[in-house]
DNA sequence: GTCTATAAGAGGATAGAC
DNA sequence: GTCTATCCTCTTATAGAC
């Protein structure tokens, strides 16, 4: 453990409120709609300062996407460890957290195709490397599943991963909040109900 | 019916040549990333020949989603008069189709919470109209399905209305498409499949 | 109605003083 | 590292000739 600093822990600290707010923003309105002149007035400092912590604005945002690919990564370990949960449990799991994140507006929209943000992120080893780490251990819970017969085993195994993936920009969730009608919870429990169990009757 | 000049003739059909540009355009890029200069050229007339025909980018975009309500609404009346389709099967067929246009390509990403276009929507009153008109034949069906339980009486019907238009913009089935290996028209099964069965086994 | 040329402004990024 | 002031590019929109 190294010993920090005054000077550079508030330096980090300084960082994470810049980070903070950039998650937020990039929920609110997509990396392209957020304008770094609007991140720096929100942290409080000038353009120009942002700009000596993160060279670029796909930088800004790519360090927000790796600590939400964080995340996502602390939440898979700590299903891996719960006892006596079924895979299908864990990728509920999983599914209700993206869910829950996504209504308290700290999930990034997940970038288009041919977003700016998306080839930064490409190119960026920390956010590809947790992404295929998560990809890895949801796809072993979802190849268990479908052994045991808890996930339909006529969808390839991708279909399932993209489809939980696809929950974290799901736009209903949007829709039924913007209707103002229905708590929280009752929106996450409704599209956990369609994610899995469909439209149709069972 | 009203006898249009040679003139008219070609002053409509410049139109429809720019309207399906527009929407080829929003469907790849959607509509901050499209740009007028964009348009025109691939149109190939000036830009400020395209302001002549729509006052705006916002119009150039409205006039695009108009014409795409317009073929939901025709897809809707077609069904309507399918004799012995269930509620669910003209449910389906509606679902399947808005899928299709996605994976040809030619439909617009639906307008996120706070675009700029999403605002020149909600003000235009052809576009509001047919998108009420669209969301009360759907929601007929649905109440219908739900009466005859064929889908999940525990959802509310606005739901499962979103649920459908959701899959308008659905990143699984470019996720897949991406991915290579499979046809387009599996690509579809399986997100019906995912829609309506959900994905745990039945 | 079509063009060329340009205005007007937003937004990413940097210079240079402190 | 923070600031103010500025640069430069891209994009929407319009002026004005034909």
């Amino acid at each position: 453990m190294t010993r920090l600093s005054f000077r550079q822990k508030v330096h980090l600290a300084r960082e994470d409120a810049i980070i903070a707010t950039v998650k937020r923003l990039l929920a609110e309105k997509g990396f392209e709609q957020m304008t770094v002149d609007e991140v720096a007035a929100e942290v409080g400092i000038a353009k120009a300062s942002l700009y000596k912590h993160f060279p670029s604005k796909e930088a800004l945002a790519a360090a927000a996407m790796v600590q939400l690919m964080g995340l996502a990564l602390e939440k898979t370990r700590a299903e891996q460890q719960r006892p006596g949960a079924s895979a299908l449990d864990k990728l509920k799991a999983i599914t209700r957290w993206t869910l829950e994140t996504q209504i308290a507006g700290q999930m990034p929209t997940l970038p288009a195709e041919n977003s700016a943000l998306r080839n930064a992120l490409i190119a960026d080893k920390a956010y590809m490397d947790g992404l295929m780490q998560l990809s890895d251990e949801l796809g072993a819970w979802i190849v268990q599943a479908q052994a045991d017969g808890s996930i339909n085993g006529a969808l390839p195994p991708e279909a399932v991963l993209y489809t939980i993936f696809a929950r974290a920009c799901d736009p209903v969730v949007g829709f039924l909040k913007a209707g103002g009608s229905h708590s929280d919870t009752q929106i996450v429990d409704w599209v956990m109900l369609t994610c899995f169990d469909g439209l149709s009757s069972r």
